[in-house]
DNA sequence: TCTGGGGTCCTATGTCAA
DNA sequence: TCTGTTGACATAGGACCC
């Protein structure tokens, strides 16, 4: 999907259409998820600080993100895509790899072309966005061709014409090549895939250590024989903040680490799993990362249990000159839940998952529990005016925008923020439901909770024509 | 004037047991 | 019994991805 949040929203919005849109962290310390390409002729690009983005882009509009909504119209597209063939890998909310071979949806590049101008009709009719579709033969390969078909485009990489293609682009192309290793190679005077393949797989193995090194050669010949994987395990749950603030007063560290191993528990449960190994993430004021881990002798769900542990683990941390992120995560995941019986005996029950902590409230005392309703972007509904969205609040009053995906550019007015005719709302479908037939709107909701797909072992693929649906954001546009 | 949140994979090092 | 090798596992950190 293209800039996908940043669309969204400017689906949702009339009055936001043809204008540079932000979507990220609004606090002191967020950074920018998606800019819309509006956005994006000022400089701003995804992973960027929020500052420096309303510096280069001060008219723009800033949002928070809506993960639910955003969830919602994914799941549509990717019931689009799981029409077309069982395995179906998703990379994230706005992308995925579809083998249409496995799906019999295509077999040459004339038929693949077509179901992907197909695709691309009816992810534009059932959510009312723009997707890009890359067909190649491989995963690397279909990735880049999406990356080169946004916004709004179809782009066919056709078999032998691969290394053609790749041998001028930047290494930084290749899947795997970030900062670090793109640096790594400029300082070896490697700056192209070409230069990449002159190197010789035994000078990348030097630079880079035998995983990367060989997979690298072989990205930089296009061999890439990786199969679309459906229902990928998840192998660690994690949660984490970063506070406004940096947070000196270790009483404090210690209840926002129970807060994070707490909801960490909750996510945890949400997904029936329990783990054995708890790991405490601590960033500190000069943006240096550790993480302390310990492992129990059987996995745990128990929320008293996680919440020792990572207490233990915090022990074990030097947290003078302050701390602005802490993180509490599970990894060597058990597939079912299993009471931990060492541990439950150990630990005196002592509280109830779903209880809040005191402090969690006194936190919201500082900004006042009212304005906390109203995140910028919102939807809200108006006894009297009828739906909007918030579009900005503070000293006690909230502005509001009156409009819906289907009107015209609305009307904007202001409240108090304790108005008792306005009230938080759910966000409206972008496309209205067809009248009948199609039903599109069934494809959402059996999802959920997995269980989904075939648990195919999905085997290699050659040869097949995999799609690259999306590729919205970030990469290509940061950097340099 | 800074740098989110949720993950994955790889590497290095130390320890322990066979 | 001593010594060396090997593999599994635990731990920490780093790079990368969206």
């Amino acid at each position: 999907m293209d800039a996908f949040y940043a669309s969204a929203e400017q689906a949702a919005k009339p009055s936001l259409r043809g204008k540079a849109v932000v979507v990220g962290g609004l606090g002191p310390r967020g950074v920018v998820a998606t800019a819309s390409y509006e956005a994006r002729v000022f400089g701003v690009h995804s992973a960027m600080p929020m500052s420096q983005a309303r510096r280069l882009a001060p008219h723009a509009a800033y949002l928070v993100p809506r993960f639910g909504f955003y969830r919602a119209i994914s799941e549509q597209v990717m019931g689009l895509l799981r029409e077309l063939s069982p395995l179906v890998e998703p990379l994230s909310l706005d992308e995925a790899f579809v083998d249409l071979e496995a799906g019999g949806a295509a077999w040459d590049e004339e038929s693949a072309r077509l179901v992907g101008a197909k695709l691309r009709a009816d992810i534009r009719a059932v959510t009312g966005l723009t997707g890009s579709v890359g067909l190649a033969a491989s995963k690397m390969l279909a990735k880049i061709a999406s990356e080169q078909a946004k916004p709004d485009g179809l782009v066919v990489i056709e078999p032998g014409t691969e290394r053609a293609l790749l041998g001028p682009m930047p290494v930084r192309t290749l899947p795997g090549v970030g900062p670090a290793t793109g640096d790594h190679l400029r300082r070896a005077g490697i700056t192209t895939v070409d230069e990449l393949v002159e190197a010789g797989e035994d000078e990348l193995v030097r630079l880079l250590g035998k995983a990367h090194g060989h997979a690298l050669y072989a990205m930089a010949l296009a061999r890439d024989e990786r199969p679309v994987v459906a229902e990928r395990e998840a192998k660690s749950v994690s949660v984490e903040d970063t506070y406004d603030v940096d947070l000196h007063d270790r009483i404090r560290i210690g209840v926002e680490v129970r807060r994070l191993a707490d909801r960490c528990v909750r996510r945890l449960r949400e997904a029936g799993l329990s783990g054995r190994t708890i790991v405490l993430k601590v960033r500190r004021y000069d943006f240096s990362t550790l993480t302390r881990s310990e492992t129990l002798r059987g996995p745990t769900d128990d929320p008293a249990v996680v919440r020792e542990a990572a207490a233990r683990l915090l022990d074990s941390v030097d947290t003078t000159g302050g701390v602005r992120l802490l993180g509490v995560g599970v990894s060597g995941l058990a597939d079912y839940t299993q009471e931990d019986l060492f541990a439950q005996a150990a630990g005196e029950r002592t509280e109830e998952d779903g209880r809040e902590d005191p402090a969690e409230a006194a936190q919201e005392g500082e900004r006042g529990p009212a304005e906390r309703r109203w995140l910028a972007g919102h939807d809200v509904r108006h006894a009297e005016y009828g739906h909007g969205w918030v579009q900005g609040s503070g000293l006690g009053r909230v502005t509001v925008r009156f409009e819906t995906p289907d009107s015209r550019p609305g009307r904007v007015r202001t409240f108090r923020i304790d108005d008792p005719d306005l009230e938080p709302a759910e966000p409206l479908p972008l496309v209205p439901p067809a009248p009948h037939g199609s039903g599109e709107s069934g494809t959402t909701g059996a999802e959920e909770g997995g269980t989904a797909g075939p648990a195919r072992p999905a085997g290699p693929v050659g040869g097949a024509w995999p799609v690259a649906a999306g590729a919205g954001d970030g990469e290509g546009d940061g950097r340099r």
